[in-house]
DNA sequence: GCAAAAGTGTTACAATTACACCCATGC
DNA sequence: GCATGGGTGTAATTGTAACACTTTTGC
């Protein structure tokens, strides 16, 4: 099939890095110092090395971004093939979803920083697109998986999981309503451990955690499927 | 980010396309003639093209196999990136899903075959294990989209739907309720036609079509979303 | 009329939403 | 006691599965 030499072309990898802090979903940006694009944010990411997998070469990447420990999910999102989508020259790339606990606190390099995902700033390439695709794969896999343990801290209260979720989702949660299906499905469970109350009182809230922090499918698509 | 010249790759990309036949979800391969892997079945594809996209570069090399016409719907499914997953050295490689619809009968060459997905014999490289994603990613998409239209014929009886979507998903289908959920949704809807009944006898069926040939989501998962 | 297959009516069941109400704490 | 969230009970709603029964044809 590959008579002749095939072509070869430069491959990226980039990281679509998502966390909730303040109830917004955020994404991962380094604001670029040279042209193209000069100033403008971008998605972490870089080459893919010469004996590396995808995979691989992502983890690497990001840690000079981030403290990749504080990465509790990553997974691949797509992979862009426009031969215009860098002015330098064609460029393939291979984009990532990562996901990062409310909890962490990474350091950042000076040039980084986490931007709401609703409102950004003018960003590089079609970077701005790949968001829009992370934030949809992790909408609609927050009801499916168990993909939540990934921005969750390891321990919360109900209400504070109804926040990440809203945030996530981009509308209003019912924490009484979360709390069920996701204690029926085994996606959470309840620990002996209580919180104090807030400020502002109330009663003490008691603290869940999530089993298993890996994905999991947890809602087989029902459809066609007979009872079992 | 790019100081030096980065690595290059050679790239291909692979098509699992996919129909149901005989009651069987069935895939196109072909047998390789040369090493590696010479007399097994791989999947159809080659190299990306200098100033091609991957979507463009997979409908042209899937010409030289099938009838891209027959082809209904393809998206990309994902890319493999071991380093050792040719013999012969490295290349990447995007995997694409196509859906030919049961009744089209593409001529095919004659290195080509379809093969029931159950009982695969073996395969090139790792061709077998994206023959699984493939009919993974269909399998879901059959709950919660359209994606049935690219399965079927233009206009069709239940039962034959049934079938259909019996042999893709693996599992017994009631024609009874895949009708009733399908119509609800919209997903089909009812000719004015009848079909005569088979030579076993029974009373004539409608016949029913798919409205839009196109992907739809459907079945926005509905867990945590407020009622509106 | 009888067999065969299609299609409808109806009930059962499961999952989720909505909301009222009770609980546990701080002040 | 009362304000403030946390949590449970429960009814309403929705969607699907199961299955009996009716319909429409060929012979």
């Amino acid at each position: 099939m590959l008579d002749v030499a095939p072509p070869k072309y430069p491959h990226e990898v980039l990281a679509v890095v998502l966390r909730v802090r303040d109830g917004r979903l955020e994404v991962l940006l380094w604001r670029r110092a040279e042209k193209p694009y000069a100033a403008r944010w971008a998605l972490p990411g870089g080459a893919l090395g010469a004996h590396e997998r995808l995979g691989t070469a992502i983890a690497r990447h990001l840690a000079d971004k981030v403290d990749v420990r504080e990465i509790a999910h990553l997974e691949q999102l797509e992979t862009r093939s426009d031969p215009r989508r860098d002015p330098r020259g064609r460029v393939l790339a291979t984009a990532y979803l990562g996901v990062v606990p409310s909890d962490a606190e990474p350091s950042l390099p000076q040039d980084t920083a986490w931007h709401a995902v609703d409102g950004l700033p003018p960003t590089a390439f079609d970077h701005g697109s790949l968001v829009e695709s992370g934030r949809a794969r992790l909408g609609a896999k927050l009801s499916y998986t168990t993909i939540g343990f990934a921005l969750a801290p390891k321990a919360f209260t109900m209400s504070q999981l109804r926040d990440i979720y809203s945030a996530a989702l981009g509308h209003q949660v019912s924490a009484t309503n979360l709390q069920r299906v996701l204690l029926r499905r085994h996606v959470i469970e309840r620990t002996d451990i209580t919180a104090p109350p807030t400020e502002s009182g109330g009663r003490p809230a008691a603290v869940y955690r999530f089993p298993d922090r890996s994905l999991r499918v947890t809602d087989e698509f029902p459809a066609f499927r007979p009872r079992s």
